[in-house]
RNA sequence: GGUCCAUUCGUCUAGUGGCUAGGACGUCAGGUUUUCAUCCUGGUAACAGGGGUUCGAUUCCCCUAUGGACUACCA
């Protein structure tokens, strides 16, 4: 095979979806399989979409994603410009190519024109399409006399330049996923490839770009696929052997049909961008949701591919490792949240009880709670198992900071006994008495003095957690006491019986 | 409407002519946990339908149905 170079070739017209992000990964775990070059290409032929912050939006993604650019506007490279409007000319000249060719011609029909063709055959049942049959009845280089489309161009008429689609072909190419496919050009339009405004469209750009950046293997979305015809046509008039072709399946939304989009996201509260984005219409992204980003990759990954094994988590190594395109499905995938959730569940188990707990001290700071962090490692190490999130702590672990200021109802109602109050009284006695408060030395006074008097343990260990915790939850509870301390110890004990008693 | 693509448990999927159709998430049940969660064990649950081809089809072919994408001087 020759050297392996795949690009990745958003347009900066906003946050890049999950979809989005996906096809990176692909396009990034085929070049590293396969020791190739992965690229990032900016496609902002179009001025009117172009939102500002896209880009750098797009880089900070896939820098947080942990896939790495080897050639892009920020890394360089020697099949540079990366960003298509800085390529203008470039696209201009392989137009006039066409143009002198045959195989494309210049069109003066305004978007009006156009459009009010469009909508007198919709409503006639039919669909307009620019192509053999009607080109001649239009206003161009092909239907008009030389001198008259000359004149045009000289006096300075807006034009755009369309590929002439033969009339009745069949077009065969072949898919890495799907096979082969024949196309009869009869059903393909006259494609504008060149705009009025001096960019080209996105047909012309990418085959001229990929060419220029000996691009060996084009994967992208499905969308791309009914337009595959035109391009291999347009590879055949350059003369050019096209690369290889993988169209991936698409994102589908996680219940009913169709395509994942962003406000699906906002409907059933989980994110369809990898980051937050800020700028107008804003959207949550995974990485502020507290999502790990190889935990998000590990998920996405295997949204449409497997490795036929029956493994499940993957790092990025492993990933690349095992990634083939053979192995990508055909169908489109739905995405499940709580699979995702699931996936970092997994990976916060892994995590170690320091880096989590320096991620929750962060947490910890804007509740205006602060505590050492070798105390804090103790904490995480006591609810890491239950918690999928490291925002999860805190509602796991509240209760260590602050006293219960209500106690929950079901709770009380279940184990506030009339005699809890004097055994709490006597426990809170021999609590007092004990001079190393730790987890164990204060579990084992206990054990022996319900044995001695030969009480309920049960009865005794939930209504003491009850007031020290206001419900029934949370890690064992001696560990809770044993972290809290003597002094908070007693205080809710007290608390906790004078409150209620009165119920 | 036209063109193209797709179709295995609720979801992600394994499977390439002969299997009790496997795994994961979810869900349900039991166990562990003197609480809750975690965890462990077990269960539930699928080849869209109809024709072929074949000794035999989830697997190959055709049709139907359903879903999706595309159908811009957007990518």
């Amino acid at each position: 095979m020759k050297q392996v170079r795949v690009r990745f070739a958003p347009s900066p017209t906003g946050p890049l979806h999950i979809g989005g992000v996906r096809t990176a990964l692909y396009n990034y775990l085929f070049a590293r399989k396969n020791g190739g070059t992965f690229i990032l290409r900016i496609e902002d032929t179009d001025q009117a979409r172009y939102v500002e912050g896209a880009e750098e939006y797009i880089m900070e993604s896939l820098e947080w994603c942990g896939i790495v650019v080897d050639e892009g506007i920020r890394e360089g490279g020697n099949f540079g410009p990366y960003r298509q409007s800085d390529k203008k000319a470039i696209f201009r000249q392989y137009a006039d190519i066409l143009v002198d060719k045959g195989d494309a011609y210049y069109a003066f029909d305004t978007p009006g024109q156009l459009e009010s063709l469009r909508s007198e055959a919709e409503k006639a049942g039919k669909t307009f399409i620019y192509n053999a049959e009607k080109r001649d009845g239009m206003s161009n280089s092909l239907s008009l006399p030389e001198a008259e489309w000359r004149d045009k161009l000289d006096k300075g008429e807006p034009y755009v330049i369309r590929y002439k689609m033969p009339a009745n072909e069949d077009i065969s190419f072949e898919d890495l996923i799907r096979g082969q496919i024949v196309v009869n050009s009869s059903t393909l339009d006259d494609k504008v490839l060149f705009k009025s405004d001096g960019m080209p469209t996105y047909h012309l750009a990418h085959i001229v770009d990929d060419k220029i950046m000996e691009i060996s293997h084009v994967i992208r979305g499905e969308e791309w696929l009914p337009s595959l015809p035109l391009h291999i046509m347009l590879y055949r008039s350059f003369g050019w052997d096209p690369p290889a072709f993988a169209h991936l399946p698409l994102l589908l939304k996680p219940d009913g049909k169709g395509k994942l989009s962003k406000r699906d996201g906002d409907k059933m509260g989980f994110p369809v961008f990898p980051l937050f984005w800020p700028y107008g219409d804003t959207a949550k992204g995974y990485r502020e949701d507290g999502y790990f980003p190889d935990a998000f990759i590990n998920m996405l990954a295997l949204l449409g591919w497997n490795p036929g094994t029956e493994q499940e988590i993957f790092s990025m190594d492993e990933l690349i490792n095992s990634f083939s395109i053979d192995r990508v499905g055909k169908s489109g995938s739905r995405f499940d949240p709580e699979k995702a959730r699931w996936f970092n569940h997994q990976y916060l188990q892994h995590r170690s009880n320091t880096e989590l707990a320096l991620e929750f001290r962060d947490l910890l700071r804007t509740r205006g709670y602060h505590d050492d962090i070798v105390k804090l490692e103790k904490l995480v190490a006591l609810v890491k198992e239950r918690v999928s999130f490291v925002k999860d702590i805190w509602t796991q672990t509240d209760f260590f900071f602050k006293a219960p200021d209500t106690y929950d109802q079901d709770a009380v109602k279940k184990r506030w006994k009339d005699d809890s109050p004097k055994l709490l009284m006597e426990l809170k006695l021999l609590l007092t008495d004990i001079l190393d408060f730790s987890a164990s030395s204060a579990e084992k006074a206990i054990n022996e003095w319900t044995i001695k008097n030969g009480y309920n343990t049960g009865a005794i260990m939930n209504a003491f957690r009850l007031v020290i915790v206001g419900s029934l939850r949370g890690p064992h509870l001696f560990d809770i006491i044993g972290w809290i301390g003597k002094e908070e110890t007693l205080k809710r004990i007290d608390k906790g019986i004078t409150v209620l008693s009165k119920y």
